[in-house]
DNA sequence: AGACTGAATGCTTGTACAAGCATATAGTGG
DNA sequence: CCACTATATGCTTGTACAAGCATTCAGTCT
């Protein structure tokens, strides 16, 4: 594998992937499923959207294999499939923090 | 602050940032840039993008602070200004492989 | 069987945004 | 000042997709 020159259809699933975790009400469903598997019902709860569209995006992130599903009965739990995504969340915020914080430092030095 | 309760403010940051990420040829630039700054003509000759798109999905890059820019003379360089884009490329890649391959081998699981 | 609950799916509408094309800005040299 | 090169910016069009609402499907209980 040459390591500078990705396939377009490769750059096209990462670009997929990032996309499936571009959207806040699916990052919030994530998030909500860092401590262990949910329900349907409980994360509607949990991240106050309408069932329908809480069904869709767990659809979504299910067929992108950051979710997994297991049904009981009449209900589904869902589970953080993909053990990437913590670090990938952690990375960002921590990438984001340090940005806001130089931001907010750069700012501060204007009124010297 | 709470780990379990991230701002609606907050969560959109990091879904933005993952946002900028979600695009073939906003990746492609990125890649692009890995072994060292670029001017625009040079990305648009590796990317094969046409100039005006190329210029673009940089304003995007430097926006969101993943890229940084230099001016110099007519020519204006592009750099990763965010050293954690190497370490999200390299996790997201390294998760869709191993995904991909456990696939591979379920679908070779099943002629069994 | 019917009534009920949990989850998924049509269908529509609005919005964000990538790409293409033409044009404008900025900087360099005659 | 004019011509030229490098980069950025309007403007338009097409497409993807999130959200809302109603409906359907699946499983449980009596």
């Amino acid at each position: 594998m040459k390591s500078n020159a990705m396939s377009a259809e490769a750059l096209g699933l990462v670009a997929r992937r990032f996309a499936v975790l571009s959207d806040p009400l699916r990052l919030r469903l994530v998030h909500s499923l860092f401590e262990g598997e949910r329900n349907v019902t409980q994360l509607v709860e949990l991240t106050k959207g309408t069932q329908a569209n809480v069904s869709r995006h767990l659809q979504t992130l299910a067929a992108s294999g950051v979710l997994g599903r297991r049904k009981e009965g009449l209900m589904v739990y869902y589970y953080l499939q993909d053990p990437t995504i913590f670090q990938l969340c952690d990375l960002v915020c921590g990438s984001l923090g340090k940005q806001l914080a130089a931001q907010a430092e750069a700012f501060a030095g204007t009124s010297r």
